[in-house]
DNA sequence: ATCAAAATCTCAAATATCGGGATTTTGTAG
DNA sequence: CTACAAAATCCCGATATTTGAGATTTTGAT
């Protein structure tokens, strides 16, 4: 049936449930995903059984408890998270501004930590709300990074779309501009996402140097100029660079204390 | 092998990752599930591609983007987690305390929403975190209006602890305790979950009258009393219903709309 | 550029999956 | 409580899919 093995079928189903429709009856997803009665219910009972989906008698079904047990999971275990999070403080403490850890998932860009200190942002972050892949301080300061052959790739991908924010007419254009980020450290954009605002991103790396995450800071662009944007960038690579160093530093005692837990008796004889 | 089939064995990886290890390279994976090697990598292929894990090139894999964002969606469009928020804050600003909304998902409870008006909170509740099933005031508000034969049914089965906890001697006994708390409309604890904290929670129900949610404050005992419990009680039952009204008025109008949507000329000739 | 480790591919055997239809269970209404 | 309709599950043979050993390619570190 339509190519997919049956592994991806039944994944298929968690595709059907968006923003705009959170409850199925199984006969709708009969419907919708062309499976059998029997098929159907099999699927559905193995994504119950694993939590991934809940039903509600005569109400059909939703998203299950596993879910929302998972994401609490890794924000309470994510690294990343946990070190971020002083640090975006520490930022919206110092600019009236909205503050965001934005982790690369390579073909996906997610809001995973976020603070701020004014009444009313102009567009709230949100944990879990996806980024523009391909607009924005964000994006600009993880491409910026990544490895040559990469970011090329990722220009290709997008070109009509970076070259409809201005960035240049071909890609060794929006090459170079990519090469006067890295140099300067940070990512500005002037109101590509959100209308009058200003975001200031830098990249946050893993052990190998390659970008992860991206630290950035969303201000007014009317407050930005008396902040001074070069000095909010300057912070912003600056926090998003001890970021890296805590999870480098994080990753070898892991890496030790396993080491002593997997191998105990292993000091040689 | 073992007894499972494919849609298991894949999903299975999933209970692999928990607090303790988020985690785990392949060659850790199959020792750990005796999937053979190519097996093993179409496995994490398909849950890749679906979202539900992410891998770092020499890090292994964590959970993926796709949790984070289900979770964002269920947050955002979740009828209860909206309309629970404002009485959150509702309770949270007359009492210093922590209101939660907490879902009952049949074997699971589960925080959904949480909101906190005293500085340093005895014990947290974000969102995600699970409840224990038998115990506690949240617990009790669920259980003691479900249907009697489940009610029976799950007093039978955590009978020790609700023993342990002095709610009686017999099923009889403790069933009793709950027809109590049905009468009084909401469930009282002091210190069942965490020690000197009192917990007076209501529940919500759904169209059938049967319960899904509970309401819940907590709040240090040595101001339980200033604030008067049954005072407190009673607001919250009252807030408890509100909601259950609200799911109620919100489920008829999504029905009337889709309705509209579904069969727009159903109108008859 | 070189090499080891990691990931993917190949292919035939075998095993688990699929779906029509009967059957049981569940929830509702009388 | 009983009866009924709807929802969910079971049965079982045909058949397409999954599986794993080993070869092969790709990746990434030095």
């Amino acid at each position: 049936m339509s190519g997919l093995n049956s592994l991806d079928r039944v994944l298929a189903i968690l595709d059907l449930f968006t923003e705009d429709r959170l409850e199925w009856t199984p006969d709708e997803l009969m419907q919708e995903l062309g499976y059998s009665r029997p098929t159907l219910y099999r699927y559905l009972k193995t994504m119950k059984d694993a939590g991934l989906l809940a039903s509600y008698p005569n109400a059909g079904f939703t998203l299950g408890p596993r879910v929302v047990e998972m994401d609490y999971l890794m924000r309470k275990s994510d690294a990343m998270v946990r070190h971020g999070r002083p640090h975006l403080e520490d930022l919206t403490e110092r600019y009236p501004c909205s503050a965001l850890l934005v982790r690369w998932y390579g073909q996906r860009i997610l809001c995973v930590a976020a603070d701020c200190s004014i009444p009313d942002p102009l567009s709230s972050y949100p944990r879990g709300r996806p980024m523009p892949l391909a607009r924005g301080a964000i994006s600009r300061s993880i491409m910026a990074f990544l490895p040559r052959r990469q970011m090329l790739a990722m220009i290709e991908e997008n070109f009509d779309e970076l070259r409809s924010i201005g960035l240049g007419s071909s890609v060794a254009d929006i090459a170079e501009r990519m090469r006067e980020v890295r140099k300067l450290g940070y990512a500005v954009a002037c109101g590509e996402v959100t209308p009058g605002v200003v975001g200031i991103a830098a990249p946050v790396f893993d052990t190998a140097r390659v970008p992860v995450a991206s630290l950035c800071v969303t201000i007014a662009g009317t407050l930005a100029a008396a902040y001074r944007i070069d000095e909010i960038g300057g912070r912003v690579s600056d926090l998003a660079e001890r970021i890296s160093a805590q999870l480098e530093r994080q990753r070898a005692e892991d890496e030790t204390k396993q080491a002593q837990e997997g191998a105990p008796t292993a000091r040689r004889a």
